[in-house]
DNA sequence: GGACGAGTTGACAATGATTCTCAACTAATT
DNA sequence: AATTAGTTGAGAATCATTGTCAACTCGTCC
């Protein structure tokens, strides 16, 4: 059993952050918005919060295609994202389908211990109008 | 139309390194097996020609949980990989219906210029026996 | 074969996201 | 209030990748 985080002003900070967003936002972002809200918070106290979150699967973590990490809070239970590559805006989507062809397929070539990522990426209806 | 790169000798060693690997490999990584062949090879040289490989499709690229950028000569057309976390020794795979699935998803969302990411990691029968 | 010019190379510096360090701080408990 | 173990933050360190630029070489033309 691992100890549950200390309830500090930054870590509710960052939490308060992510419930505000809506879409996937990096690190430095996050940092940049509390600075703005005049809460501030150490850059490398971001980066710790965040990623005990995401160890803690609260919030969902991904690449973008300059290898940036980008967070966000998610529901819960196994879902992928339809991200807009403009303003970050997310749809969670499911796809039991390809849950199951991708078990089947690791399995048919005896792989163990299997993962799958699966995104998509996009611009939205409101990015392109721009 | 871009211009043909040249044909020079490290051109020409980086191309044949990843046609003898068949897993994915790092840049670094394929810099020293360069070295180590004593076909030395500058670092950044062997950075540009993946992506000049890659930007030509001729090398598919990816990242792995590090975040690390790792290049194979893979077939031609549209596929996903299968690829083991201990090894890298990779299965190329095709998933029509998720190509379809993932279109469908975002043009109902009003989503255009679309593309997707879909790579599943195991461990591999050989790399789970030791 | 030799000269020319533009693409290429490589040693090194620079970048940029992320992680580490460690002394000062503070939440939670007694 | 005292204790203590987890947390913070400023700055340094890391590390993959990219930029710089003078020296080099492939392809071509004479």
């Amino acid at each position: 059993m691992v100890e549950a985080p200390r309830n500090t002003r930054q870590r509710r900070a960052v939490i308060a952050i992510l419930q505000d967003l809506d879409g996937f936002a990096s690190a430095q972002e996050i940092h940049d918005v509390l600075k703005h809200r005049g809460e501030s918070v150490g850059l490398s106290t971001v980066y710790r919060s965040l990623q005990t979150l995401a160890d803690a699967a609260e919030v969902d973590a991904l690449r973008n295609d300059d290898g940036e990490v980008l967070y966000r809070q998610c529901s819960s239970g196994h879902h992928h994202h339809l991200v807009c590559r403009g303003c970050g805006r997310t749809v969670e989507v499911e796809g039991p389908t390809v849950e199951r062809w991708a078990d089947k397929i690791a399995d048919d070539h005896g792989f163990s211990d299997v993962e799958h990522t699966l995104e998509i990426f996009g611009t939205c209806a409101a990015c392109s109008k721009k």
